[in-house]
DNA sequence: CTTGACCTTGACGTTACGTCAACGTCTAGC
DNA sequence: GCTAGACGTTGACGTAACGTCAAGGTCAAG
């Protein structure tokens, strides 16, 4: 009748490490175990443990298999909470192929392994994640394969964009304009609607980015020597930052 | 110029105890130590964290990043094998969705959890694992799932073809057939049909089954009493061996 | 009684960190 | 100079589900 450790495992495809395992959390414990401490399984033992693996087979976690073989849980409730997890997972590895993908050929067509130089040094991607943790952004979820999925030519078109617009600044602070003379509203007006363009950007789909963005974008400016150095110093991160909050305060 | 580890971590979107980590298995040494054990980062160590980041997220596990990195391996080629490992996990989970779906439909329609009665006790899949290892059949994966995905009607007809099986063996067996005669090679010929018919059996498609894999079923229908007891008893197990031995020999 | 097969518990390794714990360091304000 | 509080350090445990030794006890056959 009783058989032992490995009969039992070798009957249902398993191993006795398994069984063993089974034992010490609680899942499937031996339905007599000797004085030497040898387990032993009956037909019971075996019933349970088929149950088990086909479960597990499924894709179940230990502790989920044991809620449901103890009815302390529906099979099929259990089993549909796990199909929703299981296409989550569906999910997150397509994109990953995409993005594999879309990396390879990247490589393949001459691109660096990085964007690091994207956008010249002057990449928000980066920091929207800073953005949202210290200012206090929406939630979303950037990514630069919007960036990797461009042509070349559009890349080229969008740095030169960045770069004017950055130069456009630092002559405006340079020469001494206010924060809120029109010629800073108008190019506070052009970086937001910069801004908006980029997927991942709060508010991009709504023509305008969100107004506590901005606001934390200017302060960063001037916060993050990285930022600052692109606008040639605190000094005109500073001007860029009261320009653009009197934008958002005016028209956000 | 140099950044603290919490700085770094705070502009990349990790954590410190990520940073240590990579410090501690060589992936990403901080730029300068001070003499106070503190961690210092420089550009340069930014520009390396974003590409391990990178590469991170598309799914390279860290030695595989640490080999991209370290230019011993060219990122084209650890990324295809990576793409690779991924198509296998995309397969992988969609059979599990469709098992996990077949199981709900069929729990929802009344089916106990289990089919460890199918074949009436008789189920070669499931000891197609241990006929594999102990007399070495050829590889295969089987499951349960073409029998789960059976017709309620076809079931019937299975079991009952099982049945008829088995009780023909045994009366051949109690009339004291030689395992050469005829009755006992057209019943060979038969049972060497019927496995040649479940799918998961080595040879299934053939026509026949593997004649390794029909000599090792039929050491185990006398070695395992489950079998044994299924043509009542080791005498008439064994008489079905010799059988299906002699017809393997001849026909297979 | 021996030999070999099989059993036991214990403990470490796997992946990429999260999460304390205990304790040293830096910086700003008094 | 002192102190509080923020930030840094190392060390260690936990995660999921076992695989894989290691050291040593048990069982069945010859």
């Amino acid at each position: 009748m009783d058989r032992t450790i490995h009969d039992v495992a070798r009957l249902c495809g398993t191993t006795s490490r398994t069984l063993r395992h089974y034992d010490a959390i609680g899942l499937l414990p031996p339905s007599r175990v000797a004085g030497t401490g040898y387990r032993y399984y009956d037909d019971d033992a075996l019933v349970r443990l088929q149950r088990i693996l086909l479960l597990r087979g499924l894709g179940l976690a230990l502790p989920e298999v044991q809620r449901v073989l103890d009815s302390e849980q529906d099979p099929v409730t259990a089993l549909r909470a796990h199909l929703d997890r299981l296409r989550d997972e569906q999910n997150r590895l397509s994109r990953q192929v995409a993005s594999v993908t879309w990396t390879i050929t990247a490589l393949e067509n001459g691109d660096p392994l990085m964007a690091e130089t994207m956008f010249d040094g002057f990449d928000h991607t980066r920091y929207q994640d800073e953005v949202e943790q210290r200012w206090g952004a929406a939630a979303y979820a950037p990514g630069d394969a919007w960036w990797r999925a461009l042509s070349a030519v559009d890349r080229e078109t969008w740095k030169r964009r960045v770069t004017e617009l950055g130069a456009a600044w630092v002559a405006a602070a340079e020469r001494g304009t206010t924060p809120g003379s029109a010629e800073a509203q108008d190019l506070a007006r052009r970086h937001c609607a910069w801004l908006a363009s980029i997927p991942g950007t709060p508010g991009h789909g709504t023509g305008r980015p969100a107004k506590e963005y901005v606001l934390g974008l200017g302060e960063m400016y001037v916060a993050d020597p990285r930022f600052a150095a692109h606008y040639g110093g605190e000094q005109n991160a500073t001007f860029v930052r009261d320009a653009l909050r009197v934008y958002a305060e005016g028209n956000l």
